[in-house]
DNA sequence: TTGTATGCGTTATCAC
DNA sequence: GTGATAACGCATACAA
């Protein structure tokens, strides 16, 4: 089964390479209708199929991109991968999806390799960690976007959630609804993770705001796995507090576990808010109160993005950090509390 | 910024650039110190990235496989994709990945693109509805390995759960403790889609098995936003189910949601059952008793076998079905029941 | 131990 | 309108 190439195909119909090249990029202009059908045909009886790579090197373009994600389990990561394919698919570009763990040995690997395959540009979730290698596609001009996360003091543009505002919206809605004492979790915060530092820095402000005090003690950042015993050391201390924020879908986990281990009930024990909507925030009992993070739009703007610079690379634009506007899903795991 | 190539390395290092060639291959063996070192300085100071797509062209081989599914937001497909990823990592392997919304025709343009960028290799999800592509592929000896569905008729290597068992499990389990009047939730049965027909024809070889009666009204099919309403209907008469099995986690959603709105108590007004151990299911209340896929298990597996094909593409084994095991999570929402 | 020549399958530039 | 011919960047057989 040897591969038929364009020169069988031109020996077949009686015509050189350069005629065939010319039908299948559809130059037809100067084409007789006859050599046409001789070549259509030919490539019919072969069975002939185009072979990319050879095109790619010559044109230095492979019509494929690279996105690096931190986590392709996460929801959040598929959504946005899913509404990235789908930019991809109109304009018949390919997706390299690669997983780093948020190691950034592996990011740089992937980095690395992706662009030995000439992929013509990247999208990544960063691990904020490859500061060299990021800086240097920026001074080649790479075509890259980032998503999620940003990475400071780095003129790349980046798709992400409003942190500030998706905390403000949780605390806002909590405190219209009389909770005072509100407490957030989250996982460890590290300087390279700006959606965690932010959301929590954006509780903290939006807290203040609303006049009312914010407790270290209730700022509960822990690794996935202590989580629940952080929290029951909170509530075994004098003053728990009355409603929890849980800064993304994992945490959200660690805190239902929590609540169902101690028999907590939602809201009147405990309140629950949350970013990211999960799929089963309408069907848990109480449907949970959830901000959603607008996934596909972020997937399609990071896409586009990376594609106005593929397209004209030159034109050497300001970096652009979009924040997307998270949205309160209002459902029964917050609601109405008396004050005491 | 125009790129390097060996040729100017070669120039850098005085050498030619097979010497380069030859050092960055790592055929260091009849290599000087001399040269070696020569050419490392070069390669760093001209910060030389090898151009993958050339040496794929000369090899024929681009060290990337393809992996078409049908709907990317799938946890199962998300898993899978994730173990195959890790397979393809420690392989410096990359992936392209393809979603094709269970629509033939797009699947049968990303065979066909796919193939032209030379993948060597395809893992599909497949709609079912591309016999003839996928038979081509198949007299090409071209390696490809179906995941999670099989086409019936063609010799293609597939990872798919036991269908079969998986609903003898939740029947016989259902029956275990009790239950003898038992419904099946299920999208519409169609031939091309393998799963839903087994699990249902699996259904119902159990349910006899177990000497009880397949009720011809207890097994729902329906699209998914009817199934509310189909459900409705069906509690609505005489004599209800006392126990629903839905067939995969976007069934049990809205088995969930008419569960939901009609306030009822699992598992007292009905237990309840499902293939896909979704993520939530030991966070509702009642704990959801499931019957998990082992995704990453699929995922490896039909990755180890895509790289067997790849690896020694001349020898033809059998076609190889793998039918792995599900596995019973044993959790609240059935339990005991006592008969009447 | 290193260099020369050739080819991988296309596309592009010119002649004809 | 169509056909030589030369790239594209790398690998490899063979020569030196």
């Amino acid at each position: 089964m040897q591969k038929i190439t364009m020169a069988d195909v031109a020996k077949a119909a009686n015509v050189s390479k350069s005629t065939v090249s010319q039908y299948l990029n559809k130059r037809y202009e100067y084409m007789s209708e006859e050599t046409k059908k001789r070549i259509a045909q030919a490539i019919e009886e072969l069975g002939y199929q185009p072979n990319f790579v050879a095109r790619s090197l010559k044109q230095k373009s492979t019509s494929t991109i690279g996105v690096i994600v931190f986590n392709i389990l996460h929801m959040l990561t598929t959504q946005v991968l899913r509404a990235i394919e789908d930019v991809c698919q109109e304009r018949d570009f390919h997706v390299i999806v690669c997983n780093t763990d948020d190691d950034p040995e592996k990011e740089k690997k992937y980095i690395e390799m992706l662009r030995a395959k000439q992929v013509d540009g990247l999208i990544i979730f960063p691990t904020g960690r490859n500061y060299e290698w990021y800086e240097k596609m920026v001074n080649e001009s790479f075509p890259l976007v980032f998503v999620d996360r940003m990475v400071p003091d780095l003129p790349v543009d980046a798709v992400l959630l409003d942190n500030y505002k998706a905390a403000k919206l949780a605390v806002d809605h909590l405190a219209d609804v009389g909770y005072e004492r509100i407490g957030i979790v989250t996982p460890p915060l590290v300087s390279y993770n700006i959606p965690r530092t932010e959301r929590v820095e954006g509780f903290k402000l939006a807290v203040k705001a609303r006049g009312l005090q914010v407790m270290d003690e209730y700022i509960v950042n822990l690794e996935i796995p202590c989580i629940k015993e952080g929290l029951t050391k909170l509530f075994r201390s004098g003053c728990p507090p009355q409603a929890l924020f849980a800064i993304n879908d994992l945490t959200l986990m660690e805190v239902l576990h929590f609540v169902q281990e101690n028999q907590l009930r939602i809201p009147h024990d405990i309140a629950l808010i949350s970013i990211d909507d999960v799929p089963f925030a309408s069907i848990y009992t109480p449907t949970l109160t959830t901000i959603a993070q607008p996934a596909f739009e972020m997937g399609r703007k990071a896409a586009e993005r990376l594609f106005q610079k593929i397209e004209r690379n030159n034109e050497e634009k300001e970096p652009q950090i979009l924040r997307l506007e998270p949205v309160l899903k209002k459902r029964q795991s917050v609601s109405w509390r008396s004050n005491p």
